[in-house]
DNA sequence: CCCCAACCGTA
DNA sequence: GTACGGTTGGGGG
């Protein structure tokens, strides 16, 4: 090794425990064999050695070592015999996962490295130092703050889990010291979790502040007298022999027998087969096919290797301490990849079955580009539409030339269809694109002209429409509510859909995005090409339209072309899962009712916008004034940086709370606190901000959303955004149109309802204490909504013991402050900030209100553990919420998480109920021969536009729709209850 | 031109 | 303490 080169170390035993902790919990072999970790480790690897460059490294390896812990029984243990005495049995799922990590890392032709009686960090030191010795680099592929102190100009560390290189800053940022200072500092603060001492009461901020102060350990110990604070001092002298052991074991050693030498750790050429027969043997469908094509190899002809699975105590080789318990040891399985990808799939025994061989067949099924045609004549295309009709089934997508449907004209069509769509191989599978509103790039005087060959709208129109509305053929597109509304500003109306992306949020919620390109990647381990490297970006992107439309065909016939393979892929998953009624009852139908909501948009007034936003402007520009004069200078009161300065810098008031990146935090809650405390500055800005944030986000920005043929604002609901299952508004989001102040209200105003008509708001009152005095089965919640008594009142009465009537309003907020965070997944910590109270008291007010109603601990106990057992909670209806951290290590992480799953299922059985009721309510209103349209949903409300003459007929319509929308699937304990009303704007009618 | 942090509007 | 989306400032390329 020399200068230039460059040693990547791999620690091999912290990664395994790192990516177990991160990763989803329950990713499984088809056989069952828990592997995420050994994924998680691959792709690693694999980036590290493909692409290196490309990562936050920005080297390319040419020497690479994994390491491993051998045995727990190091010289340490000898040192001091707790030495992690109190570390707890590695769980069930990581035990196997050992063992494959170390097949994986010989499968990828690398040294897998470990030495007895020294741990994986000792070796990584020696080497490390070693190669640094020679002028080579090295990056330590790890994390662990115990390594830290091997950080020098040219040795580093990287954080393959965030994509982070660790130098000399940044461990001087996280732990206050340089990192030949660490072992000092480690020595001082010890470490629970490998039980290292450390001296009592000294923590990573104090240790950094002693030896900024005594520069080392034993200069810190020989002058502890010095030290002012005494409980300090004493602890210090007292437990210097303890700190003095502590360096010793975290200090790592230099000078471990190393039986590779240096030399040898120079990284060799990929075995291509070797690789993928492992890979294949782990079902890595991606990964396997990344590396068939990048070692040029055909994966297909390849045999999974056989590979050895020890589930028991074994798994972990030497390294388990004598006396663990081995009652749970099997013997070895062979796991060969499963026989149900070649398996005639007509014979699949159950929808499990079919859904698995359908996954397995799709993920290495070859996706080949250069078949996509480009139809330009009829006759091509009369041909394609009758194949369709022959099959039934198309995936379909609409071209726009916009990525608003409101706005968009169409440039062409694509579909996809398999000839057999009981075969689960992409051989079959035929994809097309129809262009036929391309126009030409030319730019001369006279602009850009229709592109030559292709199809009139009329002629594509005439023969697709026809297809489009007949029920008995299925479209199945991807987010196919663009397609839909699109369509139907068109005058078509797709009749029988399926939508991919909505089978993926009903199977996935909460895993992560379902957009085509994340579920292709991750169901079909393909990549389509980005519209950015079709169309381009920014300003010398081009609309689709203007694409070429060679380049186009391929773009489009390819998303025609991976939604039908995701189709076949998740439909079978929806009904193996039991998700199929969720999909069909909750999702599937909303696609057409939104966009129809959508279509319609809501008129907003220009004038009282307009009127509003001078009114803003003025007040916001008297406050700017009084400001400056305060502060005595100009400075951007927007930038809460410059602020800060003016605030906790030049006039000197004292800071409260710190954001997370370590400025002072100038949010309304630190600044009413000033504000409290006599400063007059802080109520202005507060005030200052309440103004511009009225104008920028509302009365300026709405005006721009007005449609310039319809004269409405049309907001667009995405339907697969959120893990609970409710909505969400964008473009703009009519979703936190603003209410809480009298200021705020009148932008509410402006939702004006047309000419001869008025607007209707009709709101569930209270729905998610009544889903939880539903799910939790709470009496005397039940009991209080089935007599109409104020719930929050009622739960004061009960904790506080103070009569409903004439209840002081304090003691009522309180209540209702509990109530809302135990829907939050309540802590002592929210709770305390919410009331600002201390800590201590709002645990009070917790272990009182369990107290009283134990049914609400009981149900959150078992959500919880619902939630670590399957990785997901359901809501009444079924809908599922996946929290893949629930099992994080990191107490802070799964606390949030835990939270979240509390919350999931009372939120999300709302969401349930209120799209029932926009499901029903359209047929309802027609049967009823009542002309309502649906406009809006805000979470727990509907808007509607109502003819003057129908309000009456219609209210009562409406409020059953909305009351009896959980029935018949559930029969709540509690009534639902809607309150609904009339006016001619939005303010008037909430 | 793109991204992130901070902040704040709603249920 | 839950769930979202939009605007701004400020930094990077």
């Amino acid at each position: 090794m020399k200068k230039g080169d460059h040693l990547f170390l791999v620690d091999g035993s912290g990664f395994i425990f790192r990516a177990f902790h991160a990763l989803p919990p329950l990713t499984r072999k088809s056989d069952g064999l828990p592997i995420g970790a050994v994924s998680g480790f691959c792709n690693m690897l694999w980036k590290l050695l493909t692409d290196a460059r490309d990562t936050s490294v920005g080297v390319t390896p040419t020497h690479f070592a994994v390491i491993f812990d051998y045995s727990s029984k190091t010289f340490r243990k000898d040192l001091y015999d707790a030495y992690k005495a109190n570390r707890s049995e590695p769980p069930e799922d990581l035990i196997p996962q050992f063992g494959l990590i170390r097949q994986a890392t010989r499968a990828f032709n690398l040294p897998c490295i470990e030495t007895e009686g020294f741990e994986a960090d000792d070796i990584i030191a020696t080497y490390a130092r070693q190669a640094e010795a020679t002028g080579a680099d090295v990056t330590i592929i790890s994390s662990d703050k115990d390594l830290m102190q091997l950080v020098t100009p040219n040795v580093h560390m990287y954080d393959s889990m965030k994509d982070k290189q660790i130098g000399i800053p940044e461990v001087i940022e996280k732990w206050g010291v340089p990192p030949e200072k660490m072992i000092d500092l480690q020595a001082l603060v010890g470490d629970s979790v490998d039980n290292v001492p450390g001296i009592p009461g000294i923590g990573p901020k104090t240790a950094a502040q002693l030896l900024e102060e005594f520069g080392d350990l034993e200069t810190l110990l020989a002058r502890a007298g010095e030290i002012k604070q005494v409980k300090r001092r004493e602890s210090i002298i007292a437990n210097a022999d303890l700190a003095r052991l502590s360096r010793r074991l975290v200090e790592l050693r230099l000078d471990t027998p190393l039986d590779m030498p240096l030399d040898s750790l120079v990284l060799e050429t990929q075995d291509g087969p070797k690789l993928i027969a492992f890979l294949k043997a782990m079902e890595f469908g991606s990964l396997t096919r990344r590396v068939a094509d990048a070692c040029d190899c055909d994966a297909s002809v390849i045999e999974p290797a056989h590979v050895e699975v020890q589930w028991g105590a074994a798994a972990r080789g030497p390294d388990l301490d004598a006396g663990a318990d081995t009652s749970g040891a099997q013997a070895p399985v062979k796991a060969g990849i499963s026989k149900a990808a070649a398996a005639d799939i007509y014979g699949a025994a159950t929808p499990a079955d079919l859904a698995k061989a359908r996954a397995e067949a799709f993920t290495s099924a070859k996706i080949d580009r250069s078949c996509y045609v480009t139809i330009r004549d009829v006759e091509a295309l009369d041909d394609w539409m009758r194949a369709a009709r022959e099959t039934g089934v198309i995936a379909f997508e609409a071209e726009g030339t916009s990525i608003d449907p409101m706005q968009a004209e169409i440039a062409g069509f694509s579909l996809a269809l398999a000839d057999n769509t009981h075969t689960p191989s992409g051989r079959d599978i035929r994809a097309a694109y129809i262009p036929f509103g391309h126009r030409s790039g030319s730019d001369d005087l006279l602009g850009s002209g229709r592109a030559e060959h292709q199809l009139t709208s009329g002629e594509v129109f005439e023969r697709v429409k026809p297809l489009l509305e007949d029920a008995a053929v299925l479209k199945i597109g991807h987010n196919l509510k663009y397609a839909y509304l699109l369509l139907k500003r068109h005058g078509i109306e797709i009749a029988s859909y399926d939508d991919v992306m909505l089978m993926s949020y009903v199977l996935e919620a909460g895993k992560g995005p379902h957009s085509l390109d994340a579920l292709s990647d991750r169901w079909l381990g393909h990549m389509p090409a980005s519209f950015k490297e079709v169309a381009g970006s920014g300003k010398s992107g081009l609309s689709f339209d203007m694409v070429d439309i060679e380049r186009a065909s391929v773009y489009a016939a390819e998303k025609a072309d991976l939604t039908l393979r995701l189709s076949m892929v998740l439909k079978p998953r929806l009904a193996a899962d039991q998700l199929t009624r969720v999909y069909e009852r909750l999702e599937r139908p909303l696609v057409a009712t939104l966009a129809r909501m959508e279509e319609r948009g809501i008129t907003v007034d220009r004038q009282i916008l307009s009127r509003l936003s001078g009114e803003l402007a003025q007040k916001a520009a008297a406050i700017e004034d009084a400001i400056y004069e305060t502060a005595g200078e100009r400075f951007t009161i927007g930038s809460p940086k410059q602020l800060g300065d003016i605030l906790f810098g030049k006039m000197g008031l004292p800071g409260g709370a710190k954001t997370k990146t370590g400025q002072w935090s100038t949010s309304a809650q630190v600044l009413e606190d000033l504000a409290a405390m006599g400063h007059d500055l802080p109520r202005k800005i507060v005030d200052w901000r309440q103004l511009t944030k009225l104008k920028s986000t509302y009365t300026d920005a709405l005006p721009g959303y007005i449609h310039p043929q319809t004269k409405r604002v049309h907001t667009s609901y995405s339907l697969a955004s959120t893990t609970t299952g409710r909505l969400s508004s964008v473009e703009p989001n009519l979703q936190n149109i603003p209410i809480r102040t009298t200021e705020g209200r009148k932008i509410r105003t402006a939702f004006i309802s047309s000419v001869g008509h008025k607007l209707v708001s009709a709101d569930y009152s209270q729905i998610e204490l009544r889903v939880l005095a539903h799910v939790a089965d709470i009496p005397q919640l039940r009991q209080a909504f089935a007599d109409g008594i104020d719930i929050h009142a009622m739960t004061a009465s009960e904790m506080f013991g103070v009569p409903v009537e004439g209840m002081p309003s304090e003691i009522r907020r309180r209540a209702k402050a509990i109530n809302f965070g135990i829907i939050y997944g309540i802590s002592a910590f929210g709770l305390a900030n919410q009331l600002s109270i201390d800590r201590s008291e709002a645990g009070e007010y917790i272990k009182r209100y369990f107290e009283r109603f134990p049914g609400i601990r009981d149900y959150m106990d078992s959500t919880k553990a619902f939630a670590r057992d399957h990785g997901y909670v359901e809501t009444i209806f079924g809908r599922r919420a996946y929290y893949p951290e629930i099992r994080s290590s990191n107490p802070q992480v799964r606390a949030f998480n835990e939270r979240a799953a509390i919350n999931a299922p009372i939120q999300g059985s709302a969401a349930d109920i209120i799209r029932r009721a926009m499901i029903r309510m359209e047929p309802t209103l027609q049967a009823a021969k009542l002309a309502a349209r649906m406009l809006l949903q805000v979470h727990d409300e509907l808007i509607f536009e109502v003819e003057d003459g129908e309000i009456e007929a219609t209210l009562p319509v409406i409020v059953a729709t909305m009351e009896e929308a959980a029935m018949p699937a559930i029969a709540m304990r509690v009534p639902l209850k809607v309150d609904a009303r009339a006016a001619s704007n939005w303010d008037e009618a909430h």
